[in-house]
RNA sequence: CCGGGGGUCGCAUAGCGGCAAUUGCACGAGGCUGUAAACCUCGCGGGCUUCGCCCUUCGAAGGUUCGAGUCCUUCUCCCCGGA
């Protein structure tokens, strides 16, 4: 097991950035990593190809969208989730465990028993049951080289009763999980990470750890929003070097720079494409609104220091017309820039990688 | 020339006696953080001491009315029929 990650140069590291591995059985990933969301099997409007040209090291699937849709059948039928979209790089998955939170919590789409979470597909109606070791089964079926536990995330305004019970869920299945896991055969050189609650609270987030550390993972992550960098710093320096340290769902490129420095070793964040098909563009410059009228009639490129099929191509003047008329290709070649610009910031962390 | 319809904030629309005036598009700005998001929010006559107030607006001019985009008269322009 503990060939799967490998963080010895962190001792080395005087920027507290850790440079490591993570070996799976699909290859390994350098880190600090950054991995895009392929929530059903696709980042948003880029294909395989392109993910490959713009050095993505790894993506993230989310089980219970591809739970619900294709559904385990199909994806059985392939091999997993790989074989089904082409990506034979390494996979990441996530559990179900934010749509607890997104769909459940928030918009009342379903109810959390002890059990698990009851909820109803809102295209078809169909019920559904998901339990922590229908989570697992999702994740292994999906192929998935690092596997989430289903945890129990809430409201970012929930109360102290709220935040000791998602703490107390979140071990619960877990523990779950991790048998689950441990009785299949399929998750043979895989990795299991399990998910730290407690919001703001300290002593929440160290009892969260430290009943998960009492079961065994190989990552610990960063569950719920992390509201300020004190508690994101402290949850950091309860997991032990040599696990894997994932920072769920975040973020803006500084806050990764600065998570980063905090010695997280793994992200994954919607926002690089989201807001690209949004058209905020991040730059060397600082952020660009492409659609800003002032862009109308600017010929130089989107960012000037940037080698993404974007910047070598277009104008701003260009991208900002694509964005006024609607066209597709430009809110793809934004998110071709955006992930670049996050490949080649992760890229510049690891610089010191084997030195 | 006759008959009918119509001119509303860039364009298109609603409005049928209490209206600075609907909605869509366009335009301006902002927000998105383990993706029900190619989405959502706000602004969009002018000004101010901006939880409100004051100007100037619905082709033009006059009239009725406490009050008119809305009713009446004339003028003007556009569209559709018929000569």
């Amino acid at each position: 097991m503990e060939d799967k990650l490998d963080f010895r140069l962190n001792d080395t590291a005087k920027d507290g950035i850790r440079r490591g591995q993570i070996v799976t059985p699909h290859g390994v990933v350098k880190t600090p990593a950054f991995v895009p969301d392929a929530t059903y099997g696709a980042v948003r409007l880029l294909s395989v190809n392109d993910l490959e040209n713009i050095g993505i090291p790894m993506v993230l699937g989310n089980s219970y969208h591809l739970w619900l849709r294709p559904g385990l059948d199909l994806i059985r039928q392939h091999a997993g989730l790989q074989d089904f979209m082409n990506w034979h790089k390494p996979l990441l998955t996530d559990s179900g465990g934010y749509q607890v939170y997104s769909l459940v919590y928030e918009k009342k789409m379903g109810r959390v028993v002890d059990d698990g979470i009851e909820f109803r597909d809102h295209l078809t109606g169909d019920k559904y049951f998901l339990t922590p070791e229908q989570a697992i089964e999702n994740q292994l079926t999906i192929n998935s080289d690092v596997l989430v536990v289903l945890d129990y995330p809430v409201s970012p305004d929930a109360n102290d009763t709220d935040n000791e019970y998602s703490v107390q869920r979140t071990t619960k299945w877990a523990k779950r999980c991790r048998i689950a896991f441990d009785n299949d055969s399929r998750s043979e050189g895989k990795l299991l990470v399990a998910v730290i609650q407690g919001a703001n609270s300290k002593e929440l987030r160290k009892q969260s750890y430290e009943e998960l550390a009492e079961i065994g993972f190989d990552g610990y992550a960063f569950g719920g929003h992390p509201e300020n960098d004190d508690i994101v710093e402290y949850t950091v320096g309860l997991i032990p070097k040599e696990k894997l340290r994932y920072m769920m769902g975040s973020g803006v490129p500084s806050d990764i720079e600065k998570y980063t420095k905090m010695g997280w070793d793994l992200f994954d964040c919607v926002i690089p494409t989201r807001n690209a098909r949004h058209g905020l563009l991040y730059t060397s410059q600082g952020d660009v609104r492409i659609t800003n009228s002032k862009y109308q009639l600017d010929k130089s490129p989107v960012d000037i220091d940037c080698d993404c099929e974007l910047c070598t191509t277009y104008t701003r003047a260009y991208l900002h017309h694509l964005f006024r008329v609607k066209e597709q290709l430009g809110p793809r070649l934004a998110s071709i820039h955006n992930l670049r610009f996050y490949v080649r910031m992760m890229l510049r962390l690891q610089v010191n990688y084997g030195s």
